[in-house]
DNA sequence: GATGAATGAGTATTCATTCAT
DNA sequence: TATGAATGAATACTCATTCAT
C-alpha cells in the first residue's frame, strides 16, 4: 500500500519527531488524551500541524510513541537498579529500596501513568503495548534474580505480584489519596509481604 | 437557584431515569465515556435526546449516576457477605471466600470499573466519588471486624491493603492478561498474604 | 379552521392569562425576548408550561400581548395628563411638564421599550403594532390640543416631532449614556425646541 | 493566553475574512442576529463552518466586526462632508445638506442599523461599541466646527441633539412609517430646529 | 519536507411546542 | 381545563485530518 508515514532518516527529522513525542507526553500528562488536541501538540513542539501527520499516522499513534517514552522512563532506572544487584540477595534490605525506587519513578510519571491506563481500558493497541511492557519487566527481573541464585518456586508470579502491590502502594502514596490511612504503616506491610514471599 | 433537573417522583419517570442510567452504564462500559454520545444513550434508553437533560444536568451527571450503580453493585454483595460473618473469624477460611467474592463482583463490573477509573484520573468529581467509596468500604469492613472481636493494630491499613491486592488480582484474573502467569499460584500468594496480615 | 387558542371567558382563566402576560413582561424586560424561554414564563406565572399554549398561539403571541401592557403603561399617564389640560395652553409652562412625564414613564418602561424595539426591527407584527400605537398617540394629542384651541399648522407633524425628540432625550437621560454630555443643558434645548414649534 | 483566532496576514486570508464579514452583514441585516446561524454565514461566504472560527472568536465576534463596517459606512461620508466645510459656516445652507447626507447614509445602512441597535439593548459589548462611536462622531464634528470658528455654548450638546433629531427623522423618512405624516413639512421643522440652535 | 489554512463531520445542549394523563 | 413530561429539530462550536502552496 501507500505508506504515508515517513520513517525519518535525516537527523533533523528525527529531532522533530522526538519534539512532537515530548510535546505529546507533556500534554497527555497534563490534561489527558482527550483534553489534548493535535494543534496544541504541534504548537508546543514548535512545528506545523500538518507535519505531525508526516510523522504519525494519527493522534493515537503519537500516544503509542509517548507510551514508549513512559516505558523507558521506568525501564531505565529499573535496569540500573538490577545491574547494581549482586549475589547473595538480601530481600530484607532490598524491599525498602524497591519501594523507594518505585515511588521515585512513579512520582515522575504518575500523570502519564494515569493517562495511559485511562486509554488502555478502551483501546486494544495501548492495552497490548502495556501488557507487553509488564511482561517484559517481569521477565527481566526474573532472569536477573535467577542469575543471582534466586531459585524461588513460581518466581515470575512472585515478581508480578510484588510489582502489583508496590505500584499500587506507590500510586496511593504519591497522591496520599486516603486521608485516614497511615502510609508509613502501610509501607511496612508492603515490605513485609515482599520479604515473606521470598523467605 | 434554577433547578432545571427534575427529581422524578412519578413511577414512570423513575423508570425512565433508570433506563437512561442503564443505557449509559452499558455504553460507557462498552466504548468508554468519550466513545459514547448522548444521542446514543437516549436511543438505547428509548427516549428522546431532550428528556435526557430533563433528568440529568449534563453528560457527566449521567456518568456520576452510573458510578453510583457501580458502587451499589459492589457494596451490596459485600454487605451481604459481612452480615453473614460471625465470631470468631478464621482468616484462613475467610481469605479464599473474599477472593471468590471479589472475582465474582469484578467479573460483572470490570468494564465499568475501567471506564470509571479512566475518567477518575482526569476528573475531580469522579475521582472524589471514587475515593469516598473506597474509604466507606474500608471503614464498613473495619467496623464489622472490630465488632467481631478483631483488634488488629492498623486495622484500616490492613483492610485497605487487602482490598488493593485482592482487587488487583481479581482484575488480572478476570482478564487473564498475562499468558505466562499461573494465576492459581498467584491466588495462593494473595491468600497467604491476607492470612499473614491478620495472624 | 381549528382555532386552538382559547378566548378565556371564566374569571379564573382571565386571571391566569394576565399572570402569564405579566410574567412575560417582566422577563422580556429583564433579559429580552431571546433570553426568555416559555418554561420560565410559565414558572413565574405559576402555571404549567402546557397551558401557556392554551392561551397563546406561540411565544411571539405573548410578546404581542405584553406590548399592549406596555402601550397602556404609557397611554394611561398621557391620557391623565391630557385630561388635566385646560385652555389656553401655555407651551412655555407645558414643555417642562411633558419632559418630566416622559422621563418618568420611560424610566419605568425603558427595558421593555428596548426589548420591543429590538423585536420590532425584525418582526412585522410587532412593528405594525408599534406604529399603530404611535399614530394613535399622536392623533389623541392632536385632537385634544385642537379642542383646546391650538390651531397650529401641521399640528400632527409637530406633535410627532416633539414626541420623537422628547423620547430620544428621555431615553438617553435615563441611561445617562454619554458621560461628556451635560444633560441639563440638553434638556433646555429640548424645551426651547418645543416652545419654538408652537409659538 | 491562548490566542486561537488568526490575524490574517496573507491577502487570501484577508479576503476570506472579509467575505465572512460581508456575509454576516447581509444576513444580520436581512433576518437579524438571532435569525442568522453560523453555518448560513459560512455558506454565503463560500467557506467551511470551521474556518469561521479560525477568524472569529464566536458568533458575536462576527457581529462586532460587522458593526465596524457599519460604523465606517457612516464615518467615511461624514468625514468627507466635514473636510469640505469651510469658514464661515452658514447653518441655514448647511442644515438641508446634513439632512440629505444622513438620509442617504441611513438608506444604505438602515437594516443593519436596526439589527445592531436591537442587539445593543441586550448586549454590553455591542452597546459600548455603539456609544463609543456616537461619542467619537460628536467629538469629531465639534472639533471641526470649532476650528471653523463656531464658538457656540454647549457645542457638544447641540451637535448631539442635532444628530439625534436628524437620525430620528432620517429613519422615519426612509421607511415612511407613518402614513398620515407630511414628511416634507416635518423636514422643514428639523431644518429650522438646527438653524435655531446655532443662531 | 514543511506550512497553516481549510475542511466538515461530529456533539452537547436548548427550547418552542405537543400530548398523554 | 390543566399538567409537566416528552419530543426532536436546531445550533454554536471543536478538532482530527487533508491539501494547496
Amino acid at each position: 500500500m501507500n505508506n504515508k508515514v515517513r520513517e525519518p532518516k535525516q537527523i533533523r527529522s528525527v529531532e522533530k519527531k522526538n519534539k512532537i513525542i515530548e510535546a505529546g507526553y507533556e500534554l497527555f500528562s497534563e490534561v489527558g488524551y482527550y483534553g489534548t488536541n493535535t494543534a496544541e501538540i504541534a504548537k508546543r513542539a514548535g512545528v506545523s500541524t500538518g507535519i505531525v501527520y508526516g510523522y504519525f499516522k494519527d493522534k493515537k499513534d503519537i500516544l503509542i510513541c509517548t507510551l514508549n517514552i513512559y516505558i523507558n522512563n521506568i525501564f531505565a532506572p529499573v535496569e540500573k537498579f538490577l545491574s547494581d544487584l549482586s549475589s547473595p540477595i538480601d530481600f530484607t534490605a532490598l524491599a525498602p529500596k524497591v519501594i523507594d525506587l518505585t515511588i521515585k519513578v512513579h512520582a515522575k510519571n504518575s500523570k502519564m501513568h494515569e493517562a495511559l491506563h485511562s486509554l488502555a481500558s478502551s483501546d486494544k493497541d495501548v492495552s497490548a503495548e502495556f501488557i507487553a511492557f509488564e511482561d517484559n519487566l517481569t521477565l527481566k527481573i526474573a532472569e536477573k534474580l535467577q542469575s543471582l541464585g534466586v531459585n524461588s518456586h513460581n518466581l515470575q508470579e512472585k515478581i508480578h505480584f510484588c510489582l502489583n502491590i508496590v505500584q499500587s502502594f506507590a500510586h496511593e502514596s504519591v497522591y496520599d489519596k486516603h486521608s485516614y490511612i497511615d502510609y508509613l504503616a502501610m509501607r511496612k506491610m508492603v515490605e513485609q509481604t515482599i520479604i515473606n514471599l521470598f523467605l
